[in-house]
DNA sequence: AAACTATTCAACGTAATTATTGAATTGCAT
DNA sequence: ATGCAATTCAATAATTACGTTGAATAGTTT
């Protein structure tokens, strides 16, 4: 109906905001913000690490530093971004929180992977621990590599779920597999478990994901 | 350079995140976020409180639904939205952080706000608090109505930035003044200090801002 | 100074987004 | 059924976003 009368302090304000959001919303946007996540580089190295022309992947780190996601040094001949604040990295892990759980319900909805609810009951951490004590059980790790890189559970395995199919000859039929993930939300987990069920072999889950299981004094690796 | 050979799953997943922040970058739709946090509304409802027209506000509050943003449920003729999960306010709050910052720093560098630091070292809860007691001292709100209204300092009056300019004239000049907002890096508290000292009055901030306040378990009304 | 490297700029075509309009649904009430 | 209210759909026009190309800039090396 009405046209905006006046363009309100609140809206200029919501305008900043959605800056910022606009920036996070684009894919090689996010990947490079993982990449920068780890520790600063230079416009050539991400875009060859992020697959983009170096042209490409200037824009987009020149907007992303514009709306303040990113900062920029120069060191002799190159530009180095980094991430300006930890605030982003908070940013960045509360939308793959909601992208992850808007994944989940959708392959919930489709697929009907959470069918069988109490197939899919998670193993506890305590349980967990101590069947890995006795040697029982296959630990997987289905985050993505870097993430594993930076801390994991002891003797676990890490295979993102694009390539768990790959690896499923190599794990042992005889053993238990127990899976886990981020968090509670995350339906990597899930995905792994169906998976491996649909290969014949005894896998579940475990109760929600790495950090809880650091929080909760459990070895780390 | 390479042409995106293969659509990754990593990319895929990004693509699913960026889905998202795109539905949280336009200033309308983090508007109707605001509106959606405190109660579930009909979009026409909506459409009024955020004056918009009905077919575009249900087009937004749709496109929000579609990423997960928002859930609906029809009551009789209505189709009533509201926020899916905390996880989204949490989001939407970590943006709000990271827009607000980005604020801070362009008026740092354009206007200069920061440069008599000293001037603007903030006032401890512990010394407002003594203050309040004695009657020494007006307490400034600047966040946004709605917040006010929630939960704000006892005695403190609400004045939103753009709004003080036209309440200066109701403060007493000879009273102290203490002005806070919603945190550590929120300008507003920034501005507003700067903005009374132009006036002549006796301004500063308080340290961080109301939630923090409230946490130290100081009066709230 | 000239050659080289890394990055940015400018211009272009394609595609996506936004708000508007008017028509089409959907459920409820008469 | 018919009419009514709330919402959605479909088509449109204006604006902005995206990636490519080739040229331009800034700093380093010879």
């Amino acid at each position: 109906m009405a046209p905006m009368s006046s363009p309100s302090p609140k809206f200029e304000l919501f305008t900043q905001f959605a800056e910022v959001a606009k920036a996070l919303g684009n894919p090689h946007r996010l990947a490079i913000l993982e990449l920068l996540a780890q520790h600063e580089r230079g416009v050539d190295d991400v875009a060859s690490a992020a697959r983009l022309s170096v042209a490409n992947a200037s824009q987009h780190l020149r907007l992303m530093r514009k709306v303040g996601l990113l900062v920029s040094r120069r060191n002799g001949t190159q530009i180095l971004y980094r991430m300006s604040d930890p605030a982003v990295l908070d940013l960045v892990r509360a939308l793959h929180r909601v992208g992850e759980r808007n994944v989940a319900e959708v392959r919930e909805i489709v697929g009907g992977y959470f069918r069988q609810r109490d197939a899919l009951e998670p193993v506890s951490r305590e349980e967990l621990a101590r069947r890995m004590r006795d040697g029982l059980v296959t630990v997987l790790d289905v985050r993505p590599e870097d993430e594993f890189d930076a801390g994991h559970l002891p003797q676990a395995i890490n295979a993102p779920l694009r390539e768990l199919e790959k690896q499923l000859r190599d794990l042992p039929k005889d053993r238990a597999v127990v899976a886990y993930c981020r968090g509670p939300y995350c339906v990597f987990a899930f995905e792994a478990v169906a998976l491996l069920r649909q290969h014949g072999f005894n896998a579940r889950r475990l109760e929600d994901g790495f950090p809880e299981w650091k929080a909760a004094g459990l070895p780390v690796v």
